[in-house]
DNA sequence: GACCGACAGTTGTTGCGTCAAGTAAGCGGG
DNA sequence: CCCGCTTACTTGACGCAACAACTGTCGGTC
């Protein structure tokens, strides 16, 4: 993947993978390639929305009230801010989100889903659902399933040291 | 994720996530957000390189007479032609990679990587693996690699069914 | 009680990916 | 041998994300 084998020279502390960590990573990261164009299509197709609108209206929906202050949304859709305000402009343009000014601290906004969107949430949810299943839950056994959650619990512990994102351990 | 438990009546053939599901795809998809954005930043500020870009270049170098067609390159690092197309044009400009009409088939192109391009990835590959290791392989157990190579192979059997991509079982 | 650093969001620019055409070459039948 | 279909790629337009810069607010300090 790297480098041509037989050029190593194995220095100092130059550790290369091992064929298997090569296998897996390469298996791995071409899901990581190919996972959100699947999910993108799908949802674009059946209700124009990209996979991560639709992540953030579901996290919205689940939220008390429904509403969020747009940096704990940010934290829990692994997103940037800039990247959220930008997608909370144009699901609102669509009027599937409300902003309104948060009175408490009058830095702050909250986000939330609008009837709307609410709506445009559960009529969504079936074919994304089945999408996720027919994509990577069922060809899956449920040993795969505990493994998969276990494996990638570890790894966002690295992706995000802080746990900015991911805040309730659910 | 996708509505409030309370309000689904399971009506026919919708099947919901159940708990352990719908936690190791959360994990899952925040790794699949996150990840990229490590790669890339590391990669944009040691070497000026996409992920995508050093991934090219690197399928590249393994390939014999460090050349490809444009497709089964395409294939290799599970992008469509388009993309590509205007990445080699990129790598092409800054002198990585050449591209020269096929003369068996002369709709086709092959792509080669020049010595610069080789050099590049000859210098680039440590830091990037050391990327790697710190953000996914080396949290993982031996056990872990192998369940995490065995998992990805069966989801992407279904984001890719016709084996366009990783056709070389390797 | 006025400053100063940190925090919460928004906005603009730049670059990459996708999708839709378009070109050009191979291939097969009549 | 020529017509149409398919393959192999390239190109241009458009949309989304990253990054940086900016506005406005809060908290602590002197």
């Amino acid at each position: 993947m790297v480098a041509d084998q037989s050029v190593r020279g194995e220095p100092a502390g130059e550790r290369w993978l091992t064929p298997d960590e090569l296998a897996a990573w390469k298996k791995f990261i071409a899901v990581v390639e190919l996972l959100p164009g699947v999910l993108d299509s799908q949802l674009q197709h059946d209700a124009e929305l990209t996979h991560f609108e639709y992540f953030t209206l579901a996290i919205l929906s689940e939220a008390p009230n429904r509403t969020l202050r747009m940096t704990a949304l940010a934290a829990s859709t692994n997103a940037t801010l800039p990247r959220l305000s930008h997608v909370a402009s144009r699901l609102e343009k669509r009027g599937y989100l409300a902003r309104t000014p948060c009175p408490e601290d009058r830095r702050a906004t909250n986000a939330s889903l609008t009837a709307e969107g609410w709506q445009k949430v559960r009529t969504t949810a079936p074919g994304h659902v089945a999408t996720v299943r027919g994509a990577v839950i069922d060809p899956l056994t449920r040993q795969d399933v505990a493994d998969l959650g276990r494996i990638m619990t570890k790894v966002l512990g690295r992706l995000d040291p802080e746990n900015r994102f991911q805040s309730n351990g659910e």
